[in-house]
DNA sequence: ACAAAAGTGTTACGGGTACACCCATGC
DNA sequence: GCATGGGTGTACCCGTAACACTTTTGT
């Protein structure tokens, strides 16, 4: 929620009067699925964590809000963006009546550059099993878009968006466990990704990793494209 | 879309001003998917087919906005409602901005009587391989819809929703080969269905059909509550 | 030597698929 | 009898799951 007024609001000019957008910005770390908040410097949501929310001008569409929110918040232009949908409780927001409608976006950890706003004083990672308390609905918000993930991350090759160009096997199976909240059979998943002929095999290995070096692949952005339109099935 | 205003526009006056709902409600009738439009009165889409759409009361919540739609264009009160999502391109609506919240229900076509609205002047059943031209960006609007509901007919049992109290199989297959917009193997279709003990016998058979009669089924409700929360596969 | 992760092989089970086939009813 | 849909049986294939096992590298 774009929620950085103080009660006697003050609107920029161009924005749209009672709609926001919230982003929801996810990154893999360490293994370890994160999500990107910010802690609001004035207003309704002062000194607390919440999803990075902003307005929407009148000259640009919902999808370009949030792409311009992500990108002014961490740098990233190349992403996978999404909507999750709209929430519109009565009371969702304190005080007026703001109806929101929720991007997730996946990024690759190394490319985000994180960047102050103007109305946030930090801006950091957390990991989605360790969230702090947030402002208004927003971990309902939190918690819908995770279990959209699931839902998501079987039926479109969306996991690749948290890589970087080149990557593991053992990478690509954290995002799976991550997201799905399971753990995997390492064989059995080597497989079928491989049957998927979505990696192409760099011919590369690791360097200087405590133990053998793994294969590097990167993927074959056409089948990519194919497996979109075409369906994917990735049931665990 | 709530698009029954003329240039001049009249804005009851307890709704948000750029915010409407959009409902795509759809029907089985004789093996047929079908989508209910109306024709509005008048304003920019006036004498052209459309979505049913309404503004946005500031004390209801989204949803219960497209369940007020919704129940007084059919009558139905028992019906199954989600969201499909926020529509936000700038011109999306002519002249001014307005960004749509479409909500999609299913529900049962003898419930339903259909009443005219305030604004409308004509409220028909259409099937959704045959629908006229819409007004905006409706048909996006329910091209997006119908590949949803390919999506979530697989997950959840929702099909169900589209059926009377008591249905033969056969009814319950046409509901997935009109959404999945394929034909299904008859004895595998049975075969699947009956092993997720989700149909309970009510040991009647049709009645006057020109046929062999088919046994009636009904819902355990307990097992769909069950399925709907531990997830669901009907996979084709 | 040991830890840690890469990578391969094998087997059993169950579900999906594609049919062939018989049954009941009305015209 | 014939068309129409109801309903059962079966055999094959392939994906998944489970797990044992070997290989490579750094400390």
């Amino acid at each position: 929620m774009a929620a950085e007024m103080d009660k006697e609001e003050q609107l920029p000019e161009n924005v749209m009067p009672s709609i926001s957008v919230d982003n929801l910005i996810f990154a893999m770390q360490n293994g370890r699925l994160k999500v990107l908040l910010v802690k609001y410097k004035e207003g309704l949501a002062a000194d607390k964590w919440g999803l990075i929310g902003h307005w929407v001008q009148y000259d640009e569409s919902l999808e370009e809000a949030a792409h311009r929110v992500v990108t002014s918040t961490t740098g990233v232009v190349n992403l996978y963006l999404d909507q999750l949908g709209a929430f519109g409780k009565v009371n969702r927001y304190p005080g007026r009546r703001i109806i929101t409608v929720v991007y997730y976006s996946l990024v690759r950890f190394e490319e985000a550059e994180l960047q102050q706003g103007d109305n946030t004083h930090e801006v950091a990672w957390f990991d989605i099993r360790e969230v702090p308390e947030l402002i208004f609905d927003h971990k309902e918000i939190l918690n819908a878009c995770l279990e959209h993930l699931k839902y998501k991350v079987r039926h479109e090759p969306i996991g690749f968006s948290l890589l970087p160009e080149k990557f593991t096997l053992l990478q690509l199976q954290e995002i799976y466990e991550a997201i799905l909240d399971t753990k995997l059979d390492k064989p059995n998943f080597r497989r079928k990704i491989q049957k998927m002929n979505l990696l192409i095999n760099c011919k590369e290995k690791q360097q200087a990793v405590a133990h053998r070096a793994a294969t590097l692949y990167r993927f074959d952005i056409n089948v990519y494209e194919k497996l979109k339109e075409f369906g994917f099935n990735f049931e665990f």
